[in-house]
DNA sequence: CCTCGACGATCAGGATACGCATAAATGTCC
DNA sequence: GGACATTTATGCGTATCCTGATCGTCGAGG
């Protein structure tokens, strides 16, 4: 999953940053509006912190425009101090989940885990597939109960593939989403590790669609297949 | 484990302090509201020690703040007398235990046990992991019930594993938890203590999870691995 | 039905970052 | 001041990742 931090102050925001990369995400980080008013709209994100004290354009204004484009992905408010004006601006500029500052790094993950899990769809932290079970919360994946040791990028694939179940995932969006900013573009890793998780997990998990990419699908969703 | 103490009082605050660290934890003290409550948003902490009797900002006061704003640790409130309307009040701004001052210290540590076990959805003193066995009580760990001996850091950073059986530790989250408010977060003294606890205990009794952090596993919990 | 082209799968080698282990330096407590 | 615990520093080994080449397969058109 990608992640976009529009944080003014360069402590904090590298801070975050190395914190979230820990946890398995990939990240830009952006340090005035503008910027990140422009990445926010180029770029394909699962989800964005946004501070709202930034210096030029206030992160509201920033955050309003994205709205205005159509951009839909959620969004995580930081504000300086538990000012409930903030907040009500905040949420009525359509951002979808509030945090005061100062905050716990475990309360963000925790907050930012919950949001992308309902930006695509899903209700519990904890998604199916047929035989294979990935827990988001311990990060942990099992098949047929049995644990399944991935590494850190089969893990973020599988993870993104298993947040869009039954859509058909295309490479570069695959490369989008979990790789940060600057990366290869044209390179055949996407297919190196769809290789490495289907010997791992049975080749049947993910379905290659000539041409368009991959798709991940739940036996249980289609009686017959 | 980490634990602050909001203490105005500086002899029984430092008492405190030491008593505790003699016990194994890591501790801030704070000797004012404001700056306590500044502290328990910021970091992480397992359990909170809150004196009523505050100058300038009130016990309760910092408490409800800290509710309010969502933050979840345990917090052991002291008052100077047994006044049982403080009592209730104290519990209803969201205290988990209350302990009347004089107080001997032993039952404070007593109650503080208790507190982080049941915050960590343990229901008993003793905590145990395939061959291992870790009983917080007595602060003695034991291998196929021989006695093993542990330094201090060992036994912190095993404790706080046992403690969260099963979930990925990031190295970050293990720093903030076992040492106190300053301390230099690029070292690798938990590489260190890790290797130092495998010799001990056995190299199976914490595993790695790369680019993520350790993890601790019970046989037990994994029919077949 | 066969052939060819394009796309995807797979493999192996090399680079790299990560974690491990050890020793040396520093700090702390009797 | 000595013993022990803790931290820093450093070289080594290896899992993981990426690259590029080759092999396999699907499907359209002849």
């Amino acid at each position: 999953m990608r992640i976009l931090i529009v944080e003014d102050e360069p402590t904090l925001g590298q801070q975050l940053k190395s914190t979230l990369e820990q946890n398995g995400y990939a990240v830009d980080l952006s340090t005035d509006g503008e910027d990140g008013h422009f990445l926010g709209s180029t770029e394909e994100y699962d989800a964005v912190i946004l501070d709202l004290g930034l210096p030029e354009i206030d992160g509201l204004t920033v955050l309003g425009m994205w709205r205005k484009e159509g951009r839909k992905f959620p969004v995580l408010v930081l504000t300086a101090r538990d000012s409930w004006s903030d907040k009500v601006a905040g949420l009525d500029a359509g951002a979808d989940d509030y945090l005061a500052k100062p905050f716990q790094t475990e309360e963000l993950i925790a907050r930012l885990r919950a949001l992308i899990r309902r930006a695509s769809g899903n209700t519990s932290s904890e998604l199916t597939a047929g035989d294979v079970r990935l827990d988001t919360r311990s990060g942990r994946v099992t098949l047929k109960g049995e644990p399944v040791k991935l590494t850190a990028q089969e893990y973020k694939l599988l993870s993104y593939l298993m947040h869009h179940k039954g859509k058909v995932v295309s490479r570069t969006e695959l490369i989008e989403h979990i790789y940060d900013q600057d990366f290869d573009r044209d390179s055949n890793t996407i297919e190196v590790f769809v290789t490495r998780i289907r010997k791992k997990l049975g080749a049947e998990v993910i379905t290659t669609i000539r041409g368009l990419g991959y798709s991940l699908d739940d036996p249980a969703d289609q009686p017959r297949a």
